[in-house]
DNA sequence: AAGTTAACCGACACTCATGTCGGTTGCGCG
DNA sequence: CGCGCAACCGACATGAGTGTCGGTTAACTT
């Protein structure tokens, strides 16, 4: 985990092994399960330099989150040229998720499963991720709605989005207990359906 | 949330009066922030009279779990006939599972979402569960993947399958948070996807 | 009506977590 | 070189939660 034992790290640097291992721990027992003394362990300090780095569990819990929210946001939007069809595009982007659910497992759980949600302010910061995530697909699929005659903003439609997004959370989920299972037949079964439903495969 | 505040109930009914509680918090705090004290005011006892009826916090859950999986099963199975068409019989199933999301919010959430994973006979019971629901999903699927020519064994078939599910969830998660967006509604979204993707409403 | 079961409770012991404080020392910088 | 910042740590205080034990009494049984 930490590979010279005895030297003495800068401060930033450490925060990095530190929140590094809090991911791990975190997406691994949740939140309250979670101990700063297994964190720091994990991260190879004593417990109580976790309180030289961060005030307190909860803020540190939200470090994390931040700082994958802007590695998710950063690895889908280096994958999406916004080039193509419609339909090219939204391939790019189911791919590029998947890709990233499977390069980064504790991530997305700890970004999309519901973890600790009693918090108030974990709470908030956590529906704004996944707000953010609504918006940016309901504007890449809105042009298509309305090209087939459908209001994005009607609540029909929204739901369909969530319906999408949280259905791609699902089959990641699933993808993490059948890992031999190759990425682009995700991809392909997803495509499918958001082309023709339960019609016959295009 | 107890009529009469002196009399000594029977074991059956305390019991059934501290799950309900249990289910309740459980279903608002997560198994960890969720303390048997909370519950036991909850169910109008002593926090001690809970080991009276439970041995431990963790059959506590197993047993709420075990309670609801069985009311969910009882409310889709009473709501589905098994006549009409294919496509009748998934509308109904759709709406049945729309309004047990409906009429027990605390159920669905405690069912569904992911609350504590970390211990591995909660996880165990929790995982079987998910299972269930998706078994009988790909079940009742099955028939018609197969008159596309799909088989319903193959990976990307159980992907889908997966992805169907979860995406019912997420739909009832979100409408919590948009309680008037009628019922109706949601499940001719979810229909219109199913049947024909994004493509032209039907 | 008396006896017995079991529903109920208060007090206690224990564990394990968070967060604080003061001291030590590696390491960069003048 | 030596000075000082800050990275690091051990010991401590505190609080919250779990689970146990013994006693009390309602209420069912016969």
């Amino acid at each position: 985990m930490e590979s010279a034992p005895k030297s003495r790290m800068r401060g930033s640097a450490r925060r990095t092994v530190i929140t590094a291992a809090a991911l791990k721990v975190f997406a691994e027992k949740g939140y309250h399960a979670a101990s700063l003394g297994e964190i720091a362990k994990a991260a190879g300090v004593a417990r109580t330099v976790m309180y030289d780095h961060f005030p307190s569990k909860r803020v540190l819990l939200l470090a994390v989150l931040q700082e994958q929210n802007t590695a998710l946001v950063e690895y889908i939007g280096a994958r999406i040229t916004g080039r193509g069809t419609a339909r090219e595009r939204m391939r790019d982007t189911v791919d590029a998720y998947f890709g990233f659910a499977q390069s980064r497992p504790e991530a997305r759980k700890l970004l999309f499963d519901a973890v600790s949600e009693d918090d108030p302010e974990i709470r908030t910061v956590r529906w704004g991720i996944r707000e953010a995530r609504t918006k940016a697909v309901a504007a890449m699929l809105a042009q298509d709605m309305r090209e087939i005659g459908v209001d994005p903003a009607e609540p029909g439609a929204e739901a369909v989005v969530e319906f999408i997004i949280t259905g791609m959370d699902g089959v990641a989920q699933w993808w993490e207990h059948r890992p031999e299972v190759p990425r682009s037949t995700l991809v392909e079964g997803v495509m499918w359906l958001l082309s023709s439903g339960l019609g016959p495969r295009s």
